[in-house]
DNA sequence: CCTTCAGGTTAACGACCACTAACCCGGCTG
DNA sequence: CAGCCGGGTTAGTGGTCGTTAACCTGAAGG
């Protein structure tokens, strides 16, 4: 009620859009009604097909959003990161981590409503995400040359399993801060990537594989 | 009308039950109708108000029982590791992988349609995955003592998030069999456990930027 | 044989919901 | 100042869906 704040370019679209995500990543699809999305932006049910054409536009625009936003963000680091694979790795994953500790609903929603799409939106969107995974798988196996590429790819994918498992973290206090969360899940998905290259991986002791680079 | 083998004392619900937790993990609850799923058993919309109260009771049945067989097996897994935490710990994650890779619908079903529940079951299935969630954070802090009990925490989700992407994967052939990707899971997840530890407080200073800058 | 009863069936009802129709208003622009 | 028009509003409509009602049937069981 009270914020009638404006002030940034915040095109009422996009506030429409961020608060869809949001119910739709808590409620899911047909869990969230237009008037509830209305609601949550101060205008009330039908205002909102001033903007959008239908509920499922805003879904279609929602997810081939954040996935040209990933496959531009990953294809930018892997330009800028130049020669050591490795570093670009690493850029990579912080960039996703990034992603999945800022846009939460956006990733929930991303992996959950893909289904409820026209043929033509789903069609665009896996297409993206094939291209994000392969340039994931590139840069890992660049890094990690012994595994097959299947195995490199179920590893990809596996690792976006871990770093996206912030949305269905439990309650408040039983969990570390932003910055705290974002070192660990680099460590994790670095020691996950390390283990497929390695045999019956042992665990590394500390400071072990993991940490070797720079 | 074909299929009229019932041999196994694959009793009416837990028929339903089966075809009800894929259909939800396809569409969401939301998305399906109780029709579609008398269809999938043979028999047509109503009738299934003659073994359940509800389509949400259904919902609930699915959720409570995935989470106490996820639990009771943790717990029987504990009981027979004796006294080696590392053996436990792959024990532990043998059971997941399993689960996830034979009950793929239920797993997706369950992180993803929890609060659709009544107050009651919600409360009970949360709990019981909280039990759950402490029983591998005992046994992963025994296997590697140094970070933080909320670490550990957070990345035992993590490598839930890890374990459960089995469902999120990609189309046929791009990916391993069931034994590689079971093996594949295995030392991924030990990987990113033996990460954890990586770095007592600090970054593993792969002269990489661990911090999540702009 | 008549009854019971588990497990079905179809028809109907009521709620909800996405979307449309029709109207409204305030601010630019000529 | 006229008038367009972006962005709202409320009322209504058609369709879907969960659930209930009422009826049916075939297999025990006394």
């Amino acid at each position: 009620m009270s914020n009638a704040q404006a002030p940034a370019p915040t095109s009422r679209r996009e506030q429409i859009l961020k608060e869809a995500a949001r119910l739709f990543a808590e409620r899911g699809f047909h869990g969230v009604g237009v008037d509830e999305i209305g609601a949550a932006v101060g205008i009330s049910g039908p205002g909102l097909y001033r903007h959008f054409a239908g509920k499922d536009a805003m879904l279609a625009e929602l997810l081939v959003g954040i996935s040209e936003r990933l496959l531009a963000g990953g294809r930018m680091r892997v330009a800028e990161g130049g020669e050591d694979p490795r570093a670009v790795l690493h850029a990579l994953i912080d960039g996703h981590i990034d992603f999945a500790l800022d846009d939460r609903p956006l990733i929930t929603v991303h992996d959950r409503e893909l289904d409820r799409l026209r043929e033509a939106d789903r069609k665009r969107v896996r297409q993206l995400q094939r291209q994000y995974v392969e340039l994931w798988v590139e840069v890992v196996r660049r890094v990690h040359p012994g595994p097959s590429e299947s195995q490199a790819r179920a590893a990809v994918h596996a690792v976006f399993g871990l770093l996206n498992s912030t949305p269905h973290l439990g309650r408040p206090g039983s969990l570390p801060g932003r910055t705290e969360m974002a070192e660990l899940l680099h460590r994790l998905a670095l020691g996950a990537f390390g283990a497929v290259a390695g045999g019956p991986a042992e665990a590394p002791a500390a400071g072990g594989p993991v940490a070797a680079g720079a």
